[in-house]
DNA sequence: GCGATCAGGT
DNA sequence: CACACCTGATCGC
């Protein structure tokens, strides 16, 4: 659970997922994602307040996370001062003093954080640094580096501080596996059942929380069915989700939920009450998303574990294991890092004690008894002078020289000339790219998110709002701000990559009768079983099964990732993600300011096509309007401010023990994706219409 | 009646 | 051993 308190030491002036206390005083908000111990303070009183008084005060998220949090009437009050920044789309924003009438200009640019729909990062870029807000995280290995914003060029960006989710930041957590490993394990599981008859049903036993889509989105696309869910009207605007779910209780799969949901579901009764169809009893059997998590020379990974006679367990992680934080942060390498959780049962000092290594003065091989006069930066090149001041103290060495993985833009034929849109601009622009975003959302091949929120109702006239918004971008009232309508595309993997290597154990269909669950204990032996009751550094979490007899023999693993890896290359394959000739634009833009530390603001203002600007008004001006930039501008620009780096790196791994995906592989992936289901061709359609 | 906090549960 | 959330009890306004 979050502990970070709101600001930070280089911009104490913005308070980030904390809205209370010192943060009343803030000049900006920002929001990672909608997680309700991200929101503390949020709904206040005491902020209504201010927000009355104070009306160049705005809270700045994702588009997504915006949609999210108005669906709620509680944050209703927001929906005039919430603007949304598009993801990777570098804004400036001025942060005025409404008392004194000064003002500071910062830049930030949303990054992908892979923990639930519209779950970014904050990059900083100001007076006082460059500063990376994690929000909660992700990420898999070697994501980092194919984040084209955290670069100049082709090397890391200079920052000075992180504020780091360090959930899982501990050597026991040491492996957690991917998200691919897990959703093929999921799919496998639920495969074996659904496909035994039409009334084998499988529930999803999901808490109330965003982050689960994805899940659902791939269930449903590869079984063809919906998911049913409770409520699903935070997605009216998000079609790629709201068409892999359901509020009608006749469909195999269900992530619906009721206070008392596991005592029905003893009874064989889902949390939607119903227990047969067409009067034929179902067979019913649970999955519960938990995170399991496996020490460094733990051999097994396995993410399935039967817990009970028709229950499991399946791997599922919002957050980075400790090897991902661990990849992340060396790869970013800061002067500093900070640990926006502390676990219980750790302290900060232990988990600096981690971080610290992973930072810029740890890197150097000869730190502190140097004579001082290598401590300067004898060996700093000039290309790094992107570096802000401080480094002529602490930084006896160059920064890191990390090279960024190709984006996947280059390989991706799509180009989405999108680019933030102001609600300055004239209503016909907004308009239109509204159109836009709605088709290429429609026809996303990525895939999201969904959530499993409270009560099971089920109206239908929620289906009808499902269903008329599908091919109707209109319904999107309160949007009229900036924003068209939330992107999806990313965060989490796609179907494609799942492999259906390595699932043996599921016999995808066999004899139902007897027992009431999937014949898949078959290959599990006794080792396996008790993973984590043994072994602390694997554990499995295998707690509170106690109550059904059955457990004794429980925690059977039935899926071994080791048999799965594949599935990961791909897990999040952002390619098609944003406006890709823009952000390469902005990349670029970007560095040149970053290696001139000195005028950036004005520069960014008179120079960057792909840098908005945020007034203090709180209207986004967009400056990337014109955006199109053409792409030949990009070498340009690269080779012009930033060197020489420019054009070698393509092909050079990025993190230390990063695997890059093969060339070949991506490539062939990303054809898939370009032209294999009829999902994308339409994609396709949509982005030709647009260009 | 509401919010904040805590304990307990899933 | 985690998370994100819910419920219910208590306290203060």
């Amino acid at each position: 659970m979050s502990s970070f308190q709101g600001q930070m030491a280089e911009y104490p002036n913005i308070s980030i997922d904390r809205f209370d206390r010192e943060n009343l005083r803030a000049r900006a908000y920002f929001l990672s994602h909608c997680h309700k111990d991200h929101m503390k303070g949020l709904r206040a009183p005491a902020l209504q307040r201010r927000l009355e008084c104070s009306l160049k005060v705005y809270l700045y998220c994702s588009p997504v996370t915006k949609e999210l949090l108005l669906t709620s009437p509680k944050y209703r009050f927001w929906e005039k001062r919430i603007i949304s920044i598009e993801i990777e789309t570098p804004t400036q924003i001025s942060l005025v003093d409404e008392a004194s009438g000064e003002k500071e200009e910062i830049v930030v640019t949303l990054l992908p954080a892979g923990h639930c729909p519209g779950s970014v990062m904050f990059l900083f870029q100001g007076d006082n640094g460059t500063v990376l807000y994690t929000g909660d995280f992700r990420l898999a290995k070697g994501e980092t580096s194919r984040m084209e914003l955290l670069h100049y060029g082709d090397r890391v960006k200079d920052i000075q501080s992180v504020y780091l989710d360090t959930t899982f930041c501990d050597p026991k957590f040491y492996q957690i596996p991917s998200r691919g490993e897990c959703l093929s394990g999921i799919l496998e599981l639920v495969r074996s059942w659904i496909t035994r008859s039409p009334y084998h049903v499988v529930w999803l036993n999901c808490k109330a929380a965003y982050g689960y889509e994805y899940l659902f989105t791939n269930l449903s696309e590869e079984f063809g069915v919906q998911i049913h869910v409770d409520k699903l009207d935070m997605f009216r605007n998000m079609p790629d989700i709201l068409h892999h779910l359901t509020t009608d209780r006749n469909t195999q799969i269900h992530a619906c939920r009721h206070p008392k949901a596991e005592e029905y579901f003893q009874w064989n009764r889902l949390p939607c009450g119903i227990t047969s169809k067409s009067k034929i009893p179902l067979h019913t059997i649970s999955i519960k998303p938990s995170t399991m998590w496996f020490g460094e020379r733990t051999r097994k990974t396995n993410v399935i574990v039967r817990t009970g006679e028709s229950s499991y367990r399946a791997c599922f992680s919002f957050h980075s294991s400790y090897s991902e934080i661990k990849d992340f942060l060396s790869y970013i390498c800061p002067v500093n890092a900070y640990p926006n959780v502390i676990p219980v049962g750790t302290t900060v000092d232990k988990v600096l004690e981690i971080l610290k290594p992973l930072c810029r003065s740890s890197q150097s091989s000869e730190p502190k008894y140097k004579p001082l006069g290598k401590l300067k930066r004898a060996r700093t090149t000039h290309l790094d002078s992107e570096e802000e001041e401080d480094d002529l103290f602490d930084d006896p060495l160059p920064l890191p020289l990390r090279y960024k993985v190709p984006n996947q833009q280059t390989l991706h034929p799509e180009i989405f000339p999108m680019t933030a849109v102001s609600p300055n601009q004239p209503e016909k622009l907004r308009q239109s790219t509204g159109c836009f975003k709605a088709e290429s959302m429609q026809t996303s091949p990525w895939t999201d998110f969904i959530d499993c929120e409270e009560s099971n109702s089920e109206s239908e006239e929620e289906l009808h709002i499902a269903a008329s918004s599908q091919g109707d971008p209109g319904p999107v009232t309160h949007q009229q701000n900036s924003d068209e309508v939330p992107q999806w595309k990313v965060f989490f993997k796609r179907n494609d990559d799942v492999p259906e290597n390595g699932l043996e154990n599921f016999p995808s269909s066999t004899e139902a009768g007897g027992s009431q669950s999937p014949k898949l204990l078959s290959d599990s032996d006794g080792e396996s079983t008790h993973i984590s009751s043994q072994n602390s550094s694997q554990s499995t979490h295998i707690s509170e099964q106690g109550s059904q007899g059955w457990d004794s023999q429980s925690d059977t693993v039935l899926l071994s990732s080791q048999d799965r890896n594949s599935a990961d290359t791909t897990s999040l394959n952002k390619s098609g993600y944003r406006p890709r000739l823009k952000e390469n634009v902005s990349a670029s833009q970007m560095e040149q300011k970053d290696t001139c530390p000195n005028d950036t603001y004005s520069d960014l203002k008179s120079r960057d096509p792909g840098v908005s600007i945020v007034p203090s008004a709180g209207e986004p001006t967009s400056l990337s309007s014109g955006k199109h930039i053409p792409q030949e501008k990009r070498p340009l620009n690269l080779s012009t401010c930033v060197d020489s780096q420019s054009s070698s790196d393509f092909e050079i791994p990025s993190t230390p023990e990063a695997e890059l995906p093969q060339q070949e592989h991506l490539q062939h992936l990303y054809e898939k994706l370009a032209t294999g289901e009829s999902i994308i061709v339409e994609k396709r359609k949509s982005s030709l219409l647009n260009t």
